[in-house]
DNA sequence: CGGTATCTTGATTGGTATCAACTTAAGTGG
DNA sequence: CCACTTAAGTTGATACCAATCAAGATACCG
């Protein structure tokens, strides 16, 4: 099994502030997995008692809604640690998250971890950080959500994937998503954000190659997420 | 000027855990205000650098949209801390905060407060913890905007005011809204809020007291709540 | 090569925003 | 105290957006 301490992966979060003797303790304790697509990291509800750490693949974290609707809240990939609450509460994870594609992790446990976040305070105020950021990011989905139309959050939604998670050679998304993914991203019936994807594609904003969706006119998709 | 060592307030957030000293500290060097009603604590864009904790009085936290719409997204009162998130980071707020009422506010800077942030587990695991609670809740809210109809959406609103405000003598919400700030809750028209709100009263669901709002049938107003 | 899941398009319905007119309540100054 | 002004609340009519239902097309998989 690979070892923390040379674990290129923890560069990316608040682990890299861990001692060389801290990461060999943890790595110690840590257990790897393989999560496959469409398979769940955790459920709602669940008793997770310690973080994800993603070595490999993309997650999706969603909520479902009293009817019966899936919200996607976050997407998480390489890097990014995931179930960092449950080290300071005790409740169960109110959230969903389940391998958008092949997953590669490993699960470090809260009773390991938790002593870090009382003794390193490099290491507790990177979690803070992240936190502080992840409110701030929630703040604004709020503000989109209750505020903008479905057409303008699925023009953010693009731009932000594509951000987030870059361009293949051919400039397609990074990210492989279901039409019912993307409605469930931007808050709306499946039909709805396929008709609107299917107006995108029709005006030369975006092109479907294959499965992979190609912004093509950046410009005028920024304009429409403002509300031209 | 009061003292923080001798603060009631202080009890109710993570400024409990800080010890005698630093709160003699934190009282040389804290400044007192009073917000009247309507007038800003601070708006998007400015550096708080400090945080405030609420004496007395209630707070709208809500951001603009580019639409030009105002969506709140907390209400904060007395015994709560606000501004948190600038210990942290330093980047200006992304949020604005106005007195719904006359509000009684000290501010500590965070020159000061950091040290304690630095130097006092049990003050940054309160925080982390308060933090990490305002992200579940916003992630609930985020699902709540984008999956339930507007209706719902007052329902759960007029329910969540009274259980976190409370009820006066006479039964009402102990806070004063206007339909614009309800309307700004929800995510919606000022004029389809008032239509819902009406509509409620006809059903004889809630009854309006001169200017406050009274809940008379709490089990229907949660039935419409979760879809019903 | 069926069979199933995903995707796509059309038609219909209902919810919500918007615009406009009006009523009521709350100051303000004479 | 009244007349005036302004803000807040209310209601109706209309148009638009999005959800839903239904049917068909395309891709995927054993």
């Amino acid at each position: 099994m690979s070892k923390c301490e040379q674990c290129i992966v923890r560069q990316f979060n608040s682990l890299k502030h861990l001692s060389k003797d801290e990461l060999v303790r943890m790595s110690a304790c840590k257990t790897s997995k393989i999560i496959k697509k469409g398979e769940p990291l955790f459920v709602e509800g669940e008793h997770i008692n310690g973080v994800f750490c993603i070595k490999d693949g993309i997650c999706k974290v969603s909520k479902m809604s009293e009817n019966g609707k899936n919200q996607i809240v976050n997407l998480v990939h390489r890097g990014d640690l995931i179930g960092e609450r449950s080290l300071i509460s005790d409740e169960v994870s109110n959230l969903n998250a389940v391998a958008l594609n092949d997953l590669e992790i490993c699960f470090i446990p809260k009773t390991e971890i938790i002593k870090d976040l009382e003794k390193n305070p490099n290491f507790t105020m990177d979690v803070l950080k992240t936190m502080a950021n992840s409110l701030k990011n929630a703040d604004n989905l709020i503000v989109d959500m209750a505020q903008k139309t479905v057409k303008q959050r699925l023009a953010e939604a693009l731009l932000n994937l594509e951000e987030k998670f870059g361009t293949t050679n051919e400039g397609a998304l990074d990210i492989q998503l279901s039409r019912e993914d993307i409605a469930n991203i931007i808050g709306t019936a499946t039909e709805s954000a396929i008709r609107l994807l299917s107006n995108l594609k029709k005006k030369e904003i975006i092109v479907f190659k294959g499965k992979d969706i190609k912004i093509i006119n950046h410009n005028e998709l920024e304009k429409i997420s403002h509300g031209f």
